[in-house]
DNA sequence: CAAAAGCGCAACACAAAGGTTGTATAATTT
DNA sequence: AAATTATACAACCTTTGTGTTGCGCTTTTG
């Protein structure tokens, strides 16, 4: 029998998903996914938001790693980047697997 | 040239990645992908909290599908159930995807 | 160089999330 | 039948999020 418990990570993925966890947020993110880098100015376009609520969104989305900036003269440009996606998809899968692996142990316990 | 936008349901997966964007659900998900059902007490246990704030937590992750549960008898089991956690790996796959076009794309332009 | 554009920071308001206590109800147990 | 277990529901409180306005600073633009 194998250690089936997730590995200490997961839970730090929390924050992570929490910054996901909005609309606003997927919406700057599928933006940014299509056209980058943007500026705030540019990506408060579009939204009825003010350009410090998009901000602070931006903030949120940095702090996990979902996008960086950098100062370009007057404006911050934001760009996506996906590695927390990808490691995030990694734990998901872990969780699919490990509960698959439940039901089959189950499976082959009825069996006996 | 393709169209390279996200679809439309990749932004009704907010209430799950925020379901999800909290260590206290995500243990309680790890805990029940181990071993279920569990009644709500049982889930108490082991945690700081009162058995009413697992119970909004579970409430939580039952209305994105994430548990489901049957009452029997005098106490409600809770179950864990994968599949919002898949559909959402194959969004999150997507946008993946989506960027990783977006540079080739990006590399193919200045080749030219 | 004056005006405008683009931001950052701080203060404030309001709504939502997270948690607790208290009460009531149904199912077990003794 | 009485005591206990397991829960639901509601009220309430505190903290965190979300969003706004106001102000000042730097960088462009005319």
């Amino acid at each position: 029998m194998l250690d089936n418990a997730l590995p200490q990570g997961f839970f730090l993925q929390a924050h992570t998903f929490a910054a996901l966890g909005d609309e606003t947020r997927l919406s700057l993110i599928a933006r940014l996914c299509r056209v980058s880098p943007q500026s705030i100015s540019q990506l408060a376009q579009g939204t009825k938001l003010t350009r410090q609520a998009v901000t602070k969104h931006l903030q949120i989305l940095e702090k996990v790693g979902l996008v960086w900036s950098v100062r370009k003269g007057r404006e911050t440009l934001f760009e996506f980047d996906a590695t927390p996606i990808e490691t995030m998809t990694q734990y998901l899968d872990l969780v699919s697997k490990q509960w698959e692996k439940k039901l089959t142990d189950l499976q082959t316990f009825l069996d006996e």
